[in-house]
DNA sequence: TATAGTGTTATCGG
DNA sequence: ACCGATAACACTAT
């Protein structure tokens, strides 16, 4: 589920609700998901410190802590982050999640932190793709989609072959947009998502480029990738939101992607 | 039971 | 070395 704008709210769910506690345990027994680290190496730089500040890049996030390393949250393919208080109020990023609520259940907990008055930050995710890590590599991201400026995007998606959208998937080129993002984007923008970057006019790439900025913008504000237009049609027989047409599907940039065949045409 | 899947990365070929 | 395509990863829901 999570693309740029379920980072978002992952990363302002933190900086709401977790920061400025101190840790008091710390379970990353989960050796896939806290790899390369040993189980108890994250465990001990984190015990008796606290967060300070949750950033975001694409959809990689890293949280500031006060006397320890840097804390690397990924939320791969399946994760979600949730904060539990001792009452058992949670805070969360909505319900965007695949695999049913969480009704307080915590199922897929593979990694959490426990802050002094009781309170917990679990990291939920059935898949187990989701990373942690210290002191994670942010420099090989390219610029954040949700705050790209024309010039740079013009960039990004400017030389080479690739197909647009296996360009738009790119995290070295711009982080954030992931399968159904990209969808959106392109049908905004009525763009073929197989045509060749090099293909693309100016007009084209400006078009992107805002189709790019509203769609993160809407998500972030309406709950996510779900809530876009495009994305309920994405299955057989699907329409366009626009147009009516059924939609039409194949696979482009190695992920399965739906576009219109009216207005996406070329 | 078989298959697809919202992300990343190692590996392969051009 | 660069660029793009593909498989693998772990696991659940359909």
């Amino acid at each position: 589920m999570p693309e740029l704008p379920e980072v978002e709210t992952a990363r302002a769910v933190i900086e709401r609700a977790a920061l400025k506690r101190r840790i008091v345990a710390v379970d990353d027994t989960d050796s896939y998901v806290c790899r390369p680290h040993p189980p108890g190496q994250i465990r001990d730089a984190l015990l008796g410190t606290e967060l300070t500040e949750a950033h975001r890049r694409g959809k990689t996030m890293w949280c500031d802590t006060a006397t320890g390393p840097v804390l690397g949250l990924h939320l791969g393919m399946s994760g979600k982050i949730v904060v539990t208080e001792a009452d058992g109020t949670e805070v969360d990023g909505g319900d965007y999640w695949a695999y049913g609520r969480t009704n307080g259940e915590h199922r897929f907990c593979r990694f959490s932190l426990t802050f002094a008055d009781g309170g917990v930050l679990r990291l939920l995710d059935p898949r187990r793709l989701a990373r942690v890590r210290l002191d994670p590599n942010v420099d090989d991201l390219g610029p954040d989609a949700a705050t790209i400026t024309a010039a740079r995007f013009a960039r990004a998606v400017g030389a080479g072959r690739a197909p647009v959208k296996a360009r738009l998937l790119d995290q070295h080129a711009l982080a954030g947009v992931g399968n159904l993002l990209a969808d959106d984007v392109l049908w905004r923008a009525g763009v073929n998502p197989a045509r060749p970057v090099d293909a693309l006019t100016d007009a084209d790439r400006r078009r992107l480029h805002r189709a790019l900025r509203a769609a993160i913008d809407e998500a972030v504000r309406d709950g996510g990738v779900h809530t876009l237009p495009l994305v309920p049609e994405r299955r057989p027989g699907g329409q366009c939101p626009r147009d009516h047409t059924i939609l039409v599907h194949a696979t482009v940039g190695g992920r399965t992607t739906y576009w219109c065949p009216k207005h996406q045409a070329g």
